[in-house]
RNA sequence: GGAGGGGUGGCCGAGCGGUCAAAGGCAACAGACUGUAAAUCUGUCGACGUACGUCUACGAAGGUUCGAAUCCUUCUCCCUCCA
């Protein structure tokens, strides 16, 4: 690719998150030239995104710092369609409320990054709810429909994936495409958004988008992708064994999130630097030269940059106390940052509670019998102690005298325990 | 419309009347090693019970049998070939 000659496709390109586009040229032309509005749309199906989501996070907040207009679109009503792409069922219907309580959830995470508010660069946030709500039907496919081929239609992967499954793909369903596509015009009419970005999974949507502005005569619309994120252990980004790396706070502590970023592989540390950090590229390329045991260094730096965004730059002291002695010291008494959870009077039987059903408790196993596997196998201990008993209790007293009782699992997953007060 | 093949645990994939909670691989989890990495080696990997065990599971529903993932019937979905 040539060199960018606008600041946002050079940074973007340079630190790794372009995979395709529809005239990259033009678009760098553009933006060389004059600030735009762009935007990127986000699904309203839970109360949180997770770390997959945070690459588009980060493309918006390069967007704003190089001058031009984030605009987040939540899909409040494409959500109550749902995107077909990569999914073989239908999803469940969400209620309005759901929607609501999930759009709160989201937009709280945007706050952190970057700046809404009325001045040119700043970021706009909107729900596309808001007209697709009210649109009349016979207006809409006489105004727009006509503008949709269905032989075309058909031959997108979202829809003909399904379609050579023979599974079922409901019409409701089947509109969705036509619905981000007229969410592109309208933000093209009404907000002079020119570009549209979002995951290469996006892609078949985003172009039809671009077409719909064409036949409209709207002035040239333009589509970015990132690529779809894996480690490179070729896992999914923010998924894991223990569940998607929330970026809420209240979804998963400071503690667990700065972890997730800790355990990277050596082999994703200069690539996730460049995609989830500000950090300038020269100061990235010196932490990746790092080699053997030094690569941990550069670790801890990814991990503080990627905390310090979500949570707070406060955090880092307490969850540094914390990591320092769970790893090197052993027991740890200034449990700040580890996700901890009361126990009430309730909880115990006879003044006991099995540390196979505490286990549970924590979400450090599924099952009784993964409980039981688990210590079977030397990975539970309670502050250090090694648990081999399989019926061990947990009695009250312990956690009386200890005040705060660190269980772990493994040895990287650490969850505290403590008595509520009363 | 006609002919044939197939749907098995998170995924791939054996099994084709009892010894099948179901080989093998991948993924995952844990242990050892190490750098909270990777690779490697070892163990575990449906649920419930301390355990002999019990329950639920091989597309769905029925049936045959002392006994079925395995046989029969119907339904359903996928694939291949012919028209």
């Amino acid at each position: 690719m040539a060199q960018f000659k606008s600041e946002f496709l050079h940074t973007l390109h340079g630190r790794g998150f372009i995979h395709q586009g529809t005239d990259l040229e033009g678009l760098d032309d553009l933006m060389r030239r004059t600030p735009i509005a762009a935007y990127i749309g986000f699904d309203a199906t839970a109360t949180s995104l997770h770390a997959g989501s945070l690459i588009q996070i980060m493309m918006l907040t390069h967007l704003q710092r190089c001058g031009h207009k984030p605009i987040v679109l939540m899909g409040g009503g494409t959500t109550k369609v749902g995107d077909p792409t990569g999914k073989d069922t239908a999803r469940q219907l969400l209620t309005d409320d759901d929607i609501a309580t999930n759009i709160a959830g989201i937009q709280s995470i945007f706050n952190k990054f970057i700046t809404f508010g009325h001045k040119p660069s700043d970021a706009i946030l909107l729900n596309n709810a808001d007209w697709l709500d009210h649109l009349n039907y016979m207006n809409f496919l006489r105004d727009y429909g006509r503008f949709f081929s269905v032989n075309r239609m058909l031959t997108f992967d979202s829809v003909k994936l399904r379609l050579e499954r023979e599974q079922p793909l409901s019409f409701l369903e089947f509109n969705y495409m036509i619905l981000q596509a007229f969410d592109f015009a309208y933000l093209a009419q009404n907000f002079e958004c020119r570009l549209q970005m979002g995951g290469s999974d996006q892609w078949g949507n985003v172009v039809n988008g671009i077409d719909l502005g064409r036949r409209l005569g709207l002035p040239q619309l333009y589509g970015l992708s990132s690529p779809l994120l894996e480690t490179s252990s070729g896992m999914k980004m923010g998924k894991t064994a223990s569940g998607a790396i929330w970026l809420n706070p209240d979804k998963l502590s400071a503690f667990d999130y700065w972890q997730f970023w800790r355990n990277t592989s050596d082999a994703d540390v200069a690539r996730f630097l460049k995609l989830y950090t500000f950090l300038p590229l020269e100061e990235i390329e010196k932490l990746g030269a790092l080699q053997g045991a030094e690569i941990n260094d550069a670790k801890k730096v990814l991990a503080d940059e990627a905390t310090k965004w979500i949570h707070s730059e406060a955090a880092l002291d307490q969850i540094h106390r914390d990591a320092s002695s769970l790893f090197t010291k052993g027991t740890a008494n200034a449990l700040g940052a580890v996700e901890t959870i009361v126990l009430t009077e309730q909880d115990f039987l006879q003044g006991e509670i099995p540390l196979i059903h505490l286990l549970q408790k924590l979400s450090l196993t599924s099952s009784n019998s993964d409980g039981r596997r688990l210590i079977r196998s030397r990975a539970v201990r309670i502050d250090d102690t090694l648990i081999e008993d399989e019926m061990f209790k947990v009695h009250k007293d312990m956690l009386l005298r200890e005040k705060t009782l660190v269980i772990s699992s493994g040895k990287k997953n650490f969850k505290g325990v403590k008595l509520s007060d009363n």
